[in-house]
DNA sequence: TCATAATAGATACTTGGTCTCATTTGGGGC
DNA sequence: GCCCCAAATGAGACCAAGTATCTATTATGA
């Protein structure tokens, strides 16, 4: 697991790298945390666990990150945003309420249905934002055990 | 027009009073400002067009519309949050990234395509935030006009 | 190895929102 | 019509998330 962590911060620091970014400590830093994140998480939660890093440079990171893609945000039920990695292009949650675990919505034929419907309001569409909300095979059978 | 207002603004009230909430003077002024936004507004947008109030009545007022359902918050593309005028019940915006107007989108069957894929996810789902963007109607048109 | 553009850190500011607490007020009971 | 008191208000402190500004540091490529 530290293996597969350490493989994961590697690619986010690559990929801002990539878009021309240096590769800095404190990015390694923020880097090396985010791939140790087991849910979504806040700039808050990092500043946490970075507390020699400067607040400014944990919402740059976080910034660039998003805009690089390696990073997106998701919107909780309450309406908090918070950060996730992610798994680039445009796509869709499904995040558990309970444990905070997200696993990425396949295979949903969203768009097409979208289009239709706002077609038939007059309405040229350009995108969306959705986030669904629900309880995760684990624990939804971890509450089946309990009752 | 004006009657319109009026009577929308004595609906919020309604809905308040209705739940046991108390029919105040600064809950008037809310719901009278309210009743007249064209669009989507911020509670800084409420706060500047009623500086006699108190910012945290403001806060409060829109929080018990949200609770009581006549009011709801919508995602912008951005991230941002914004109130606007609920017509009751779950259902989705048709937002204008234009002119910020926005209609509710009719006849969208998602919820049942959600269901079959969530299960297929082994989720069980709970709930879900949808809001879809583009640009309205007249908002189309009148930039074809402008070509 | 050195110059310099990019980055970092400190810190002030902004925005959206909550909390506390002392004061005011709406409205039900008499 | 008046009284009471819970509910509501307003002021203001506080908080979280984020941006802006400025000076100091550092990564890289010539």
């Amino acid at each position: 697991m530290r293996k597969r962590v350490n493989v994961l911060a590697e690619q986010l620091l690559e990929a801002l790298e990539e878009q021309g970014y240096r590769s800095t400590s404190p990015r390694r830093a923020v880097a090396q945390t985010i791939a140790n994140q087991e849910k979504h998480f806040t700039a808050e939660d990092l500043r946490r666990q970075l507390p020699s890093l400067g607040r400014a440079t944990i919402f740059r990171s976080l910034k660039l990150m998003v805009e690089t893609g390696v990073l997106c945000r998701v919107l909780l039920e309450d309406g908090d945003l918070h950060y996730q990695l992610s798994h680039r292009g445009h796509h869709h949650h499904l995040l558990c309420v309970e444990c905070g675990s997200s696993q990425d919505l396949l295979g949903c034929d969203i768009e097409e249905l979208l289009q239709q419907t706002s077609a038939s309001h007059g309405f040229e569409l350009s995108g969306h934002w959705l986030e669904v909300y629900g309880r995760c095979r684990s624990c939804s059978t971890s509450e089946l055990a309990a009752v």
